[in-house]
DNA sequence: TTTGTAATCGCAAACGATTGCAGGAACTTA
DNA sequence: TAAGTTCCTGCAATCGTTTGCGATTACAAA
């Protein structure tokens, strides 16, 4: 997915060309990937100060559900980048450092497989980060705060 | 873990057994798992009127710290039960009918060891819940709304 | 180009969740 | 049992996100 497939799903679907859509656009689509909603809204604001916060909300969901963006959990916190064509990719997602390192979906078909054989229950793994340490910070950080004295 | 179990692990750590630390672990251990905030919370008011939301959110936060409760994310809501002594199950919701069900930790254990294997990634898969429609609704319910026309 | 209309926006209020602070309570020690 | 200290609570302010509403604007049709 890239600015102009967005533009043309965007008109296809009768949805308006707002100039606040196509900001929001741009930015995700010209960001390094997983945007933060308020890193999003600082950079709108600057290339258009009435910009509200609620209208970049809204137009993230929006994005989201027409398959524009996908959406990815980072810490507590939602983050966005424009969707990979290919089919997405997931993330792992450190909670020590918060680096975000790309998962191919092969690993979750596995897991998939079993689910819907054995229960009959279709689980939504398209768009999730899984949390964990990352081999850096596992190798290096001593912070912890669990079940200990 | 039981309600004694729970109030050990508290006096053993050093903290305190106030009065509504003890009123939101009964409500939690006599709940039938998966219990909302805000449902603890009116319950545990009518025992103690004076009991603030803060207090429930921070008595909870303690708790899952210690491993005495286990988060569940059910939707965008946290939900609450005392932790299962064997090792903890995970969770199925449908986001059609918001039904819970159990999973066992064996059909992610050897997702982990990929993970770990190949990325060097400890992923934390104790507790979280896997979102996707059950086999019920996926067979009666018509409900939709993402990428169509 | 002008007009009509419904989609969309900005604003402000509301919501669930979190945090700072000062008073009060639980536990320890004597 | 009484006193001291530290932890914990209630309150209120705050944060990030969502929603209702009236005003504005993008687009279609004339």
């Amino acid at each position: 997915m890239d600015h102009a497939q967005a533009v043309a799903v965007l008109r296809d679907k009768g949805y308006r060309l707002t100039p606040q859509r196509l900001i929001v656009l741009s930015i995700v689509a010209d960001g390094a990937g997983h945007m933060g909603v308020d890193e999003i809204f600082q950079s709108a604001k600057t290339a258009y100060p009435y910009m509200d916060v609620a209208t970049v909300y809204r137009t993230l969901h929006l994005f989201r559900n027409l398959g524009v963006v996908t959406e990815v959990a980072i810490g507590d916190r939602l983050h966005y980048e424009l969707t990979d064509p290919l089919g997405g990719h997931h993330h792992m997602v450190c909670r020590v450092c918060d680096g975000a390192f790309n998962l191919s979906p092969h690993y979750l078909e596995e897991f998939r497989n079993t689910l819907s054989q054995e229960f009959g229950f279709e689980p939504d793994l398209e768009h999730f980060a899984i949390s964990g340490v990352c081999a850096g910070c596992r190798d290096s950080n001593p912070k912890q705060e669990s079940p200990a004295p």
